[in-house]
Formats: structure tokens, sequence, C-alpha cells
DNA sequence: ACTGGCACTCAGCTGGGCAGAGTGCCAGAA
DNA sequence: TTCTGGCACTCTGCCCAGCTGAGTGCCAGT
């Protein structure tokens, strides 16, 4: 179907001068991807007008593919083999070609089933990666909700020995955090209580990162004895809140890395090499927008091992307020509107189930 | 060399009419897994003699071999090639034909200096499970030290809501275990400072499985009123101290699976499938001999998809008590002698370093 | 602007032939 | 009896050539 003059203000000057694509030519694009990432090899003129039917003949989608590879988007691995897309190619079609495909009801029920059986967050998070590995057979990221935007639930000092504390800090996300504190001086039962007492009462409810500054004058607030120690204690919860951005990372689906492709032996490797560094995967997520969904594709991921695959990744979170994020990872043939769709799903459901608990 | 009469009392009966395999044929054995291990190739007679210098000639070689191949110690993929070691020839390798190979001082400083650098428990395995992956360039694995032999440092109870408690476990591995306690009615401040003391009074320095026991009479001291309450509080601790059978793992090295052999595409499935499932990790280690270093080789692995693999497995722990295990996951090929050594070194500082924290 | 036809290219398969590694066996030496 | 050298044999792996088929680009014609 031909340019019929959209209400783009331009009804006159039907055929501008910059017409890189025409609507055919993104059709044949289209076509060729769904191919491609349908069979795995690489997809000819004749195949295509077979396949889809574009009421066109071979030779003309010859021209379209000539002009396409002219213009970056897809390529032959060799002179007469059929074409396959490009990064370039697969940013286009995800950009403008496809359309998230969402979950059908019985899919969604059993997402939301499964996921509602989970007792507590370690569990929320297993079952999600789980969850994702399996619907998108490719392999799963989820990040733990993040402590930057939770709130202080409790705090609590236990006395372990006369100068050993142990610090527990409980956030309303249901994490816990604990750190042994060394006092300068010994801490007795009264101070004890009484520090206990006015950090729950100052901090409690606070976001995290707002701790320190709510606490700053806490120390001042003491006898001039006691002040180290409550010193110390105030650095060590410093200490832990600081270093909550360093964050945790569940993982699943690795064995499908085998579905890879042909020559896998030669990508697999870097990928799991990847994968076991956390650093490497909290960069990668730590790159996706915060509320919509971000697909990187091949070359477009910074990290080298990487190349050769996509990256589909969302923020999820109680509420509208994403808390952490999850994805995908899988090679950059990959049904793009169907994980997209299972990625949006899932991420839309463990939120709710965090609202809930 | 040839017996030379080794004083077992047998000197005048040199033969004894039982004599599956003499000494040079467990040399030949030992050279072919030796050569085996290495090359990656099946290993011919000719260039056995010429690798090793067992004074005799490749066709007296050829004899042997066909002796072993009888036994079942060794196997021809196909005639007019060289022999590979079966799991049978590999078990008589570990069981008489190798020596541990211990660590080197460089090495053992190493390992010590980095595993000394660990900040809490979970970072100890961490670095225990890289190193491990690292040393012998294997998949690693490492299971958290269980609960069930460790003791109760303190029990915190904390209120969150009047009727909401949360309950958090330190135990003298420094591991922390939280859970929220509903109770059926409000818990004062006072009653809970007591219940809080009687329970560290009682149980504190008490192995985990020994707390039910101390506890159970607990509630009889308490008023009539509070008790139902104090019940729910111990129901709820006494589950998550049974729980805590459902230990936890870490692994690493996985990238070191593509360094499997040629045919791995079909090889590391299931290897990755495995790897994904706790509980078949769990089992595995959970076979391993308390004290003494366990190999498992090839089909002596229960689980199906790991037949192509061997587990050298041991445990390790504060003291000579054994708190958990570690091991690493190798294609059957494997470096014997290196991997047992690397695995009994590494087990043997990460116990020192929990006796030291 | 599209189509049919045509010549061309090239990957992948097939089959034959060859080299090399390795074996088993046997007769003779130690 | 045990080892050795020699010999014939069996394979796999590799190379080469030829063929087939899928796919292309181009061009002339509608």
């Amino acid at each position: 179907m031909p340019d019929d003059g959209k209400p783009d203000g331009r009804l006159i000057d039907t055929r501008p001068s910059v017409r890189p694509l025409d609507e055919r030519r993104l059709a044949v694009l289209r076509a060729i991807v769904q191919d491609y990432v349908g069979t795995e090899e690489p997809v000819g003129s004749k195949a295509l007008v077979e396949r889809h039917n574009l009421g066109v003949s071979p030779a003309t989608v010859r021209n379209d593919m000539a002009a396409l590879e002219e213009e970056g988007y897809i390529h032959q691995p060799h002179t007469s083999a059929g074409r396959i897309p490009t990064d370039k190619g697969y940013r286009l079609f995800v950009d403008r070609l496809a359309e998230v495909k969402p979950m059908t009801a019985p899919e969604r029920r059993a997402i939301r089933h499964f996921l509602e059986g989970a007792v507590d967050l370690d569990d929320v998070v297993a079952r999600t990666v789980r969850l994702l590995a399996q619907l998108t057979r490719q392999v799963a990221v989820v990040q733990y909700p993040s402590l930057t935007r939770s709130t202080v639930r409790h705090i609590e000092l236990v006395s372990l020995t006369p100068t050993k504390l142990m610090l527990v800090l409980i956030t309303n996300t249901g994490r816990v955090e604990q750190r042994m504190v060394d006092c300068p001086a010994p801490v007795g039962e009264a101070l004890l209580g009484d520090l206990r007492a006015r950090l729950n009462g100052m901090a409690g409810g606070c976001r995290l990162p707002e701790v320190p500054t709510v606490l700053e004058d806490l120390p001042g607030g003491f006898e001039p004895a006691d002040r180290p120690a409550v010193s110390t204690v105030l650095t060590v919860l410093f200490e832990a809140l600081a270093e909550q951005n360093e964050e945790r990372i569940m993982l699943a689906g690795t064995a499908n890395l085998t579905r890879f492709g042909h020559d896998f032996p030669l990508t697999i490797r870097p990928v799991l090499e990847a994968l076991e560094e956390q650093v490497v995967l909290l960069r990668l997520l730590g790159e996706t927008a915060d509320s919509a969904m971000t697909v990187r594709i091949g070359h477009e991921i910074a990290y080298e091992g990487l190349n050769s695959t996509s990256v589909v990744s969302v923020g999820y979170g109680s509420g509208d307020q994403s808390v952490a994020k999850l994805g995908v990872i899988g090679p950059t043939r990959m049904d793009y509107p169907g994980t997209m769709g299972a990625v949006r799903a899932v991420a839309r459901y463990v939120g709710q189930i965090l609202d809930e608990s």
C-alpha cells in the first residue's frame, strides 16, 4: 500500500526528495526479520514472496533488498546467499515495524498465579527470574529491589559483647542488612536502648538516601562520653546504606544459551563470562530507562562480549515507582515482539506482587 | 622397571596366579590417562613410548593395551585409533595411580591472601568459589556453611506493629535469618524484653538442632495470657531452623564449560541445566563424604545430565568439623591430581578463615 | 514502476583417491 | 616365557573435482 497522504501537512509534495524507505521496503524488511528469526537461515527473495503475500514478484523484492542493503539494514553473508538483518535492521524493526505482542489471557493468569506463590522477597525474585527465562526461552536477569528507593522500617541494635554490636537494618521491601560494629568503648543497655529508640524515631520511614542527613546531628544529643560509640554506629550504618548501591542480581536460563546458533562455541564463551560478572550485568540494567522498555541490539551494547546479543530490559516496582530492573539476554536474532511482551508482562506483575506484600 | 621383589612377603611366588594387571600395565594406563588429559586426543602406542620412557617397544605396549581394553579400563573410539580411558580407567587412576598434587608455596600464599580479604560470610563464599574456579579452570560449587552445625549467637525480636514482630536469628558463622511473626495478641515491650532475654539465655550458644528441645517448655514460664504469643514466636523460630536444611549454594566458572571438548554443544546443555537446579547440586555435594575427598567419575554420578563429567568434592569447616561442602565439576578427562590438590587446599584455607572470624 | 528471463556466483554435498596413524598378529630373539 | 621388529590391514581425515541448487544482478520489455 503506497503513501496515500497521511495527514502530515505535506499533501501536495507527495514524494519528498528524501524518501529512503517507502512502505513496501519496510514491509520487506519486516518480512526478512520475521523469517530469519523463525528459520535462522538467510532469506531469499523467492521464499519471501511465497511466505508473505506482498503482491509483487521476486525481482521487485530483489530491488528493494538491494536498496535495503545499500542503506545498511540487511546484509549478505556471501554472494548468492539470502539476506540477514543487520543490527541496524533489527533496530528499525523494533522502533517502527513491530508491536509488542501482548500475553494471552491464560498466559497472564499463569504468570500471576506462579508469582503469587512466593513467600518472601528472595522467593519473588527467584520465581520471577525463572518465569522470565521460561517464557522467553532465553537468559533472564532480575535485579533485587534497590534500597535507594525504599524506606527504613526498623533499625535494630543487638549487643553481642560489651564492645561489639550487631546492627540490623530492615527495609519496607523486606530486605534485611546486618553489620558488625566494633565500638571504641563499652555500650551499656541503657545507652543501647536510648540509641535504638532515637534511631528509629528519627530515621523510621525515611528513604534510605535521606538517612545520613536526618541523623547527622544525632551524636550531639548524647553525653560526651557516649558520642564516640554513637558516631561509630552511625558510620557503619551509613556505610551499609552506601554499599547498597552494590546491588544483587539473580540469573536463570543459561541453558538456553545452547540455542544460540550454529557457531555458538565462539559466541557463547564471552557471554558466559559476562554473565558471571555482576558488574557487567548491573551496568547493563543500569542503562535501562526507568519507565520505558529498553532494547539494546548487538553493537549498541557497550560490553564487547555481548555484541552478538540483544538485551530487553525494563524497570519494575511497586506503584509506578521503579525500584529495580529486569530483562532478558538473547541472540540478536530473537523474537522481539514476543520477548518484549513477556518482559513487560512479568515486570507489571512483579510490581503488583510487591505492592501487595 | 620390572617387579624387583618389593617386601610384600611373597618373594618366592613372584607371579601370583591372579595377576590381572602387573606394574607395567598400570604404568601404561597412567601414561594413557596423563597424555589423554593433556592432548584430548586418543593416544597410540608409539606416541606413548616416545613421551614416557617405559623402556619397552610399542609392540609390547600394544599388547598391554589390548589387555587393558579387555578388562575395560580403556577403549577405542574406532579401529585404528588410539585409546582413551573409560570411567573405570579413570577410577583406577584416581584410586591407585595418582597422588594428589600439592599446591606450591606461592600458590598457597596467593590462596590465603585472596581469601583473607573477605569482609563477611557472603564474601568468603563468593571469593572461595571464584578462586576455585580459577585454580582448576572448571566449574566450582561452594555450599554455604550449614546451620545445623552452627550455634546461636543471638536471637532478636523487634516489634514492628503491636501484633507484628520481626524475628532475627544470628549464628556463630555469621549467618542471619529473619522471619515475620504475626502474633494472635498484641505484645507489649515488657513481654518482648522478657521473651528476648529468656530466648537468649536458654538458647544462646546452643547448636541449632538442639534449640527446639531446649526451648520446649518455655511457654509454661509465662503468664497464661501471653502464652499464645510466645508459642507463635517459637513456632516461627523452629520453622526457620528447620527450613535451613534447604541450603544455599554459590557457583562460578561456568564459562569454563566451553573448554569441555569438541562435541560440547551436546554435552554442555544438560550440564548447564543441572547447574541451574540447586537441588541437583545439593544432592551432589550431599553425597560427599564428610571428611575425605570424594571423586565421582562419569556414570558413577547418579544424575544423568552429568554423566560425562566428574565431580571432586570435600567438606570444609572450622576446626575439624565439616560445616559444608565444596567442589568442582569438570569433564571426566580432567587433571585429577591437580584438581584434587586445589580443592583440598582451598577447603583447608576456607576452614582456617572461618576459624578466625 | 514492475516483471520475466538470463547469465553468473558460490556454498554445500558427493565420491574417489591418498596419506598417516594405529592396530593385531606372527615369527624370531633374549 | 617375554619382548621385539616387521608386515598387512583398517580406518579416519583431507583434498580435489564436479555437480546441484539457491540466490543474485541486470536488462529489456510491458
